[in-house]
DNA sequence: AATAGAGCCAACCGCCACTAA
DNA sequence: GTTAGTGGCGGTTGGCTCTAT
């Protein structure tokens, strides 16, 4: 089909169906194909978006929540604008939606808090990283829905402090922690995690089946993973 | 009530990486 | 090794809605 042909702009609800049919007989594939089978003028990068931006099963569409928010905030300042790679970790969120929030809402509050703190200069704490650990754990355990330790610095004061990646690609603590992690999540099947990002504590949910304490994540075996790592730093 | 400006979000664009021929 | 096709990503835009005047 000619480029001329296609239709652009908003999609209509009978386009949605017939997207969300043909999607569901086909499967997430073949993007090209699928639109020229459908019918719909519409290119398959535009079918794709389509449906991975808002028909797709399990998206949440409703606010943003403070708990994503501090997610967001924090891997933004570990990532930069990597937005797939943040919508990873958010369940339900996609990479346009996290976008748009980030420049209309999050962009212009982490303006304002450093030019409000730029003025008294600030103290970096310098947790040591079994500490940081600590909280890491904490804050997700946070997650849950029980009285959290979001909104405070100590997610975001660290990007590194969960990261698997600063122990090295084939840390045998890394192996572990994915076994345990697949022994125990119930990860959604549209997620996929791949190696060179697996990074602990909040981007996995089942973190959050640990309850809300260190003393908690120790009995659910946590403790016993992450120590070794501590020992070594 | 009218209108201008700001904010928000869905959709598009262009580039890049990957893959198959 | 090269090329064309395709999918994925981040940046940008257009248009709708809301708010202030």
């Amino acid at each position: 089909m000619a480029n001329r042909d296609l239709r652009r702009g908003p999609w209509l609800e009978g386009e949605d169906e017939i997207l969300t049919t043909i999607v569901g007989a086909l499967g997430e594939k073949h993007w090209d194909a699928l639109a020229k089978q459908s019918g719909l003028r519409r290119s398959g990068k535009s079918c794709r978006l389509r449906w991975m931006n808002y028909l797709r099963p399990n998206l949440k569409h409703g606010e943003i929540t403070q708990e994503e928010e501090a997610i967001i905030l924090d891997l933004h300042k570990h990532w930069g604008s990597k937005w797939s790679k943040i919508a990873k970790r958010l369940p339900g969120r996609t990479d346009n939606e996290i976008k748009n929030y980030w420049r209309s809402h999050l962009k212009k509050k982490l303006e304002a808090q450093q030019a409000g703190t730029k003025s008294n200069t600030k103290q970096d704490t310098a947790i040591p990283i079994r500490d940081r650990s600590i909280q890491c754990i904490s804050t997700k355990s946070s997650m849950s829905g029980n009285e959290g330790i979001f909104g405070t610095s100590s997610i975001s004061e660290t990007p590194e402090m969960c990261d698997m990646n600063a122990l090295g690609n084939d840390s045998p603590y890394e192996s572990r922690i994915s076994e345990w992690i697949s022994s125990c999540c119930s990860w959604p099947s549209d997620q996929v995690i791949d190696d060179e990002d697996c990074m602990g504590t909040y981007t996995y949910p089942c973190f959050s089946q640990l309850g809300s304490s260190c003393e908690e994540s120790k009995n659910h075996g946590v403790w016993d993973l992450w120590n070794p790592i501590w020992e070594m730093s």
